[in-house]
DNA sequence: GCGATGGTTCGGGCATGGCCGTAGCATCGC
DNA sequence: GCGATGCTACGGCCATGCCCGAACCATCGC
């Protein structure tokens, strides 16, 4: 069983403020190089690096050598589950306590991001309601799914879903988003959402941030498909 | 938003040892008094007392004071679910350093505790494998639904569950058990199947454990209702 | 009222662990 | 080959924060 102190020890790593920094860029899903992430985590590489060793040998992180460069990534989605589940808990204090900075880069997160696996913020809110307005997927606070209707919808646009046998509904993991305080749509489906957004140049990752760029192209292909329309 | 520097300070609450004892202690959903959970996490009352105020004034517990007791619980869902989370990956590392201490206590838990509103451990999950057997639940990775006809089924038994208007599916939140390591069901339907065994004395709650009790007429009720059968 | 119990506050001891500078390995480009 | 770059290992400095003992406040039983 999960001992506390096994508990604690987890907890513990997530809790250095420099493992934080590391751990919320991660959460785009792409690997980062040790220098990238000193950076992000404003400390020395000699530091990042012992951070690194432990977030690995505890097994929150893979690291991948390629060259004369070590990419690091998160070891799976529990983690990225786990992370997510501590900046929502984190992101209800926010506002009780400073009333809220919003720079520019901030707002960029804001209109759209990756979380991990799938498309947040303002954009992947929009998403999600467009798609049960539109009767394709249902959600509530404890789940979500995709109706019949709404498979055939997706995989009309070159989505496919693997549907488990038995069930007619392909069920899917709602997120509760941190900054829209709403859900978006996460898991297999959200997956593949964002997956062939990146794929159809919709979307496109920045650079040195989680944050997404949405194309010309991608807009009108929200507009068109969705209905969605930002601003 | 949520800055990494909140989102460590949240990490680093659950990260020490004492304080982690306690949360997982608060995890059967009672409230606690400083004394009881001074005693689970090892440490004198003094020291319990600066924990239980730290976490407070986070807003990871909520304190009530009833006469000169001061009980302590979880503030909400959220935080319950960043516990499961954080224990979730924890026992991932479990297995692969010790080969699993099974004392008679953990025993207990494993065969049935609370998980903050629901019932885990095999009777959880066999409680849910049972309604998917009988089609009255779906349950995938991530997502579970119950079906009209395990409405019904739970409604004849007594548990009543507010649908939402526009669905005819009940969505629910499936909850990967650390020891079992297979889904169980958590949020609303979850946290109704346990308050009704619970008013039913088909289960009771251990003193100072997490570990529920079945009950002889409990064990005649699963038999019957749900065909199951622990050991 | 008075003792007993539950809880908190304060102060100081002490260990843990993060940080960087220096130095040492690997790999790449040429 | 040789320098440059990415990363890691070691040693020592230093702050954070956990812990307890002692004292103080609140509440209960009587």
């Amino acid at each position: 069983m999960a001992s506390t102190a096994q508990f604690a020890e987890i907890a513990n790593l997530a809790g250095d403020p420099a493992r934080a920094a590391m751990l919320d860029a991660l959460m785009d899903g792409r690997a980062l190089s040790a220098t990238e992430l000193a950076n992000v985590a404003g400390i020395t590489p000699q530091t990042a690096s012992g951070h690194l060793a432990q977030l690995a040998s505890a097994g929150l992180i893979l690291v991948q050598k390629q060259g004369r460069h070590r990419y690091h990534r998160l070891a799976n989605a529990q983690v990225a589950q786990m992370v997510e589940a501590i900046m929502q808990v984190a992101s209800g204090l926010g506002p009780a306590r400073k009333p809220v900075r919003t720079g520019p880069k901030d707002e960029a997160l804001r209109t759209a991001r990756t979380c991990y696996d799938h498309i947040a913020g303002r954009l992947g809110v929009a998403l999600a309601d467009a798609l049960v307005r539109g009767g394709h997927a249902e959600i509530s606070r404890d789940g979500a799914l995709i109706t019949p209707k709404g498979l055939a919808f997706l995989s009309g646009m070159g989505i496919a879903l693997t549907t488990p046998p038995r069930s007619k509904r392909v069920l899917c993991r709602p997120c509760l988003d941190w900054s829209e305080r709403r859900p978006d749509l996460a898991g297999t489906v959200g997956t593949a959402l964002c997956q062939h957004s990146l794929a159809s140049g919709w979307i496109r990752q920045s650079e040195g941030s989680r944050a997404l760029a949405i194309t010309r192209k991608g807009e009108a292909a929200f507009r068109e498909h969705f209905g969605v329309v930002l601003d």
